[in-house]
DNA sequence: AACATTCTACGAAGATTTTCGTCGAATTAG
DNA sequence: CTAATTCGACGAAAATCTTCGTAGAATGTT
């Protein structure tokens, strides 16, 4: 059931995906600790959205010993352009620019990070 | 039952939002043509949304007139600053200048932009 | 070996979101 | 005026997402 791409983590699932980006390959009790500290949640509850996320070709599984070990099928950084792309197209009607003025000005950014942008641009703008 | 502000729209309310802040007060008919021209959309569909919608305190209704009319009750930018800071949170970890540097390499921003980007990023170093 | 603990599988309850059918009321067409 | 159409209310089915209880298998403990 090694389904394709086009998968959109859910809510739950993200928080399952961003702990195995951190910790690399896990077994359920680990992942289950981790998700612990920040909400409640029940040893079985995390097993079962890591069985899904396999179904969903979101995870991949070692089974060759009797604790599994689980690690991410699909990238941090393909994920996060997928869910940019999303909330483009969902929120922002594609506007780019848009989002990107709204994170600037919503957020703290620090003066270092605000340098790397601008360098960016710079790359960007040819030169 | 005019609540609070915590709520975040869903998927399909987003849609409704979408067509509300680019139409202004429009009937129930109205918005559920342009639902139709991306997803072919039952009109009862709709119309059931933005009632829900209204319960949340998403939308106004004005039912002076046998074909109520709805406006958005939530601003374009406040909407979009929740999603935004919500998928801060979600895949970002808090960390904006990833954010901001994913949408940049990920799409085309045009020349234009990228130059009022830049000028924002200015005026936030303090000049 | 006997018992306790930890593990995976699985079904299903709960919660939320999305969709639609049906009804009665208001409006419009003939 | 009568019939057909359009509208809003409402309940509930369908779909998706989240949570957990139970059971049986594997492992660890004494």
């Amino acid at each position: 059931m090694t389904r394709q791409d086009h998968v959109r983590p859910t809510e739950r699932e993200m928080e399952i995906l961003k702990i195995l980006w951190q910790r690399g390959s896990s077994t359920v009790r680990q992942v289950n600790d981790d998700m612990n500290a920040r909400q409640e949640t029940g040893y079985t509850t995390t097993l079962k959205l890591m069985q899904i996320m396999v179904n969903k070709g979101l995870l991949i599984r070692d089974n060759s010993e009797f604790k599994h070990r689980f690690e991410a099928a699909v990238s941090e950084e393909k994920t996060q352009r997928q869910m940019v792309g999303h909330l483009l197209d969902r929120v922002f009607e594609g506007a780019a620019e848009k989002l990107v003025m709204q994170v600037l000005s919503a957020k703290k950014v620090s003066k270092k990070d605000l340098t790397k942008i601008r360098e960016l641009i710079d790359r960007m703008e040819g030169r």
